[in-house]
DNA sequence: GTCTATATGGCGATAGAC
DNA sequence: GTCTATCGCCATATAGAC
């Protein structure tokens, strides 16, 4: 942290305190603490906290969306696509696990921030849909339920972890770091007898 | 509305704002005005915002795993429990379509609460376990792994639903809504490949 | 029990010295 | 560019009349 200069230290702040505490739940001086900064120098760089979270929420967003896509444009077969798909998903989720859940809850609270950026992340979901759908062209369910399914898997046990570490782990969080990892074997090995199905 | 006493009136306006905007994002006045009463009046029956915000919360989880909890003590055979449980789940949910990314993120927010809710909601997650359990005991996988699963997969349409409809459904509701019927379909399909695989 | 009016505190934002 | 001091608003909470 060190390193960075003022700007770069409040957006690596701003990022780590809007990311667990959520737009509503962030503080501008914890936000100034954690950048070792005066709260009246967030403003000077960045003139409001609303211009200041839609650059960090851009930011995360574009930088998720970004590695988990490079899989796409790759020279494997479909089946393998589909597999190294899981397998970047979840080490992505895992290297951020808070990012999905924020991510989700800021598009609720304002779901008109999804469009521009769409655009400016470069996300094509028609990418995914297609990648999907000529694996299931005979399928009699919608392909869009494959890929909600592969997100929600992935996504959920980091999402809802304190609960579910609580009910079915007796909050053990070291055995539920070790179910996180099983899980990613766990999940590809779903995926395979899907696809062969 | 109109035939409720305040006291049930405050409970079902709180209810309605809290699920909407959390705990966080609620407003004391919009909770005032949703009962169509006044702002001091909440604080004559609930001492604080927290005060009324643990009777709320705690409400809603009880009603919601109890809902859920009724399929496990059927006398139906293990298989169709599985099945009903799907069912089940995925109706409360579409009935109560904000309520789990409600919990998920209040829990997350303040994991302590855990604990006594679950104590009072009377919620025993070894239920859960063992009924699973016996069904996929030779599986080399932690069943653990199958109740997350089960969760995601009718949570996450739901949760994460502005996001998901404008990636994948160009934002058009009315599709979305048929997606989320026919996913009830494709979930209970999905279940019985599992219990046979 | 229910209201109006007001106190109290916290937070985003600005002014101005250096 | 960075700070201290302060403004102004908004939200929770309380006082007190009816």
């Amino acid at each position: 942290m060190e390193e960075l200069n003022t700007e770069q230290k409040i957006l690596e702040a701003a990022r780590q305190v809007f990311i667990h505490k959520g737009m509503e739940g962030a503080r501008m001086q914890e936000i100034a603490d954690e950048a070792g900064i005066n709260k009246a120098l967030l403003h000077y760089y960045y003139r409001s906290k609303d211009k200041l979270f839609e650059a960090v929420f851009s930011q995360i967003f574009t930088e998720f969306f970004g590695k988990v896509s490079i899989v796409l444009f790759s020279e494997a077969s479909i089946k393998d696509k589909i597999i190294l798909f899981t397998d970047t998903y979840i080490d992505t989720i895992a290297a951020n696990p808070f990012v999905p859940q924020f991510i989700i809850n800021e598009i609720n609270r304002d779901p008109s921030m999804m469009k521009k950026l769409m655009e400016k992340s470069g996300f094509n979901p028609k990418k995914l849909v297609s990648l999907f759908g000529t694996q299931f062209k005979d399928s009699k369910y919608d392909i869009r339920h494959f890929i909600v399914s592969i997100l929600g898997l992935c996504i959920f046990p980091f999402a809802a972890r304190p609960l579910l570490q609580t009910i079915y782990f007796d909050n053990d969080s070291e055995a539920y770091d070790a179910f996180l990892i099983e899980r990613k074997e766990y999940l590809k090995n779903m995926m395979i007898k899907f696809i062969e199905a």
